[in-house]
DNA sequence: CGCATGCATGCCGTCGCGTTATGATTCGAC
DNA sequence: GTCGAATCATAACGCGACGGCATGCATGCG
């Protein structure tokens, strides 16, 4: 009964009114209160007037042509400190954060953006906005995206190749947003004595016979959807998603392989290896995720905007 | 700017969004935050859409077929406790006061009622809300009138008589709340052994040669008033506000005196001396004073309702 | 005894804030 | 894979809160 009083109460209570009885104790009347608050006086006075018509408490009563406030209407100035505080304290954190004085950025993006794009977001977004932090987990694309899912991330980095059947653009990443960056384009990888390290530009099908280094599944899955365009089915010699491993085994000469741009872009050549576009200008295309409406979050969109700069092509 | 940024804010923060925003987090999903505050869900999707429309500032983001904080979100219903809680507190006082479990009434009285009525109006007030809190200071009318406008007490007792000039009813009063609460016969205060008191009504005239004991200024006032009336100027021996002392003079035959009701019972009577009432069956008339509107204050409210019940006739 | 001050009241337009009904996704289950 | 349940978004609507303005009334002062 005194419970269910006070909530009854609580829900009565209605911060202009709080806001009117403070600043009627700080100003002592009802006309400078109401001017202090940018309103008439009329308005001021009804406001009164609706809260102890639905709450039964006078907060104010006359004394000679001016007002003082009552006992209650004391209690309640005495709160209204308390209640403005919070509630600026709150809206002081959420304008540092519109602001972008603040934020968070929880960024999962794929191994081989870690030494390219990833640094150059983090040190872009620290320039521009320093109250912004970033924190970074190394994901494939599919766990990227899952971090996203699960709200372990805001913004996933991922890529995808044509004709990959866990493109991010479809089912994967449904009920998450997607948005494209560019593309990068895919290198062959091969020792600079190889046959086909002559022309500067190489038919995939000149490659049928040789052995091939792959990476991480989803690259394999998209080397050999390539190969299968070509008209070969590629020999696998060796499996490795370490890029620089890659370089070393194909100087060594056990075989050669298809890097991103990115992947390659990450550290100087390896000495005897060179590098050469596909004939067939074969691309991976990069990717945003972030939950539904997760670029409404002022760090997230700041970072979202640094990356659309920086992105390929 | 900042600062304006933040006041801006705040304005736009209401405790609707701050509920819902608490209440989402403590319940997961919109639907039950919304039949939690007994509300439909439409009403709280728009709540946070409107927030967002006005504020920019994104509250919640879609998860899967649900809905999850986002960072500014987080923040809100963080804060959504320290307002919560400020609020309550005052609405816990606010009910206190309202249920009479608190409050506080400062009074102001005649002396002759320190003895009578305070003394059962605190017992009264005490037994049927013992959380409110009574305080007393004596003060003849005029000062109790002047306390009650200076906000130095809630509710004065004062008493009238017809033809008064300072009559709490008209001028002194004004602006103030006068209600009547009856009234108090005089009584003629005589020797036993004076001829009037043979009879059981006394006409003033009996008493045109006699001494007479006049009381505060006020009192004195009344006391010409009725002898101008009854066609004679009392001879005034002596002067004085203590009651027993008037009865200690009129044993001792000094004299004649007018005292009301309420002096006398607050002693017993002084021995070799009677009280007869005028055959005018004058009296003078109790009212209570407070300031315009005060008795919408539960406490004063429940001070005058005790005080009705206790007025003589 | 006017005049300025301060609050109350009446009237009115707007819009915030609920409602119900309905649509669009998404997830799980058979 | 498909159907059904769950969840949120949107649309249409009504009411009342909440402003403003004009005006009246009481009070205090010169």
């Amino acid at each position: 009964m005194s419970d269910a009083s006070i909530e009854a109460l609580a829900d009565a209570l209605d911060l202009q009114t709080v806001r009117v009885v403070g600043r009627i104790r700080e100003h002592g009347s009802l006309t400078a209160a109401a001017a202090s608050l940018g309103f008439s006086q009329p308005a001021v006075s009804q406001q009164l007037r609706r809260f102890e018509q639905r709450t039964g408490i006078a907060l104010v009563e006359r004394a000679g042509r001016g007002i003082r406030l009552t006992e209650s209407g004391h209690i309640l100035a005495r709160h209204a400190n308390a209640v403005a505080t919070a509630l600026e304290a709150a809206a002081g954190e959420l304008a540092e954060i519109r602001g972008l004085r603040a934020g968070r950025v929880r960024l999962a993006a794929f191994p081989s953006a870690s030494a390219t794009l990833v640094p150059k977001l983090i040190a872009g977004l620290a320039s521009r906005h320093p109250g912004v932090t970033v924190t970074y987990v190394e994901a494939e694309p599919p766990e990227a995206v899952a971090a996203v899912r699960a709200d372990r991330a805001d913004l996933a980095i991922t890529f995808s190749y044509p004709g990959d059947r866990d493109d991010p653009h479809t089912e994967s990443a449904k009920g998450l947003d997607v948005r494209s960056i560019g593309a990068e384009g895919m290198r062959l990888v091969l020792p600079e004595a190889h046959p086909a390290a002559a022309s500067d530009l190489v038919d995939l099908s000149a490659l049928a016979d040789d052995a091939w280094i792959a990476g991480c599944p989803r690259c394999r899955g998209h080397l050999l959807e390539l190969t299968t365009r070509a008209g070969f089915r590629p020999r696998i010699g060796f499996e490795t998603d370490n890029f620089v491993a890659v370089e070393s085994m194909v100087a060594q000469g056990l075989g050669v392989a298809l890097l991103p741009e990115l992947a390659l872009a990450a550290s100087p050549r390896h000495p005897g290896v060179v590098t050469r576009p596909t004939s067939g200008a074969d691309v991976r295309s990069l990717h945003l995720v972030t939950a539904r409406g997760g670029v409404r979050v002022p760090a997230v969109a700041a970072a979202v905007a640094v990356l659309e700069q920086l992105a390929p092509r």
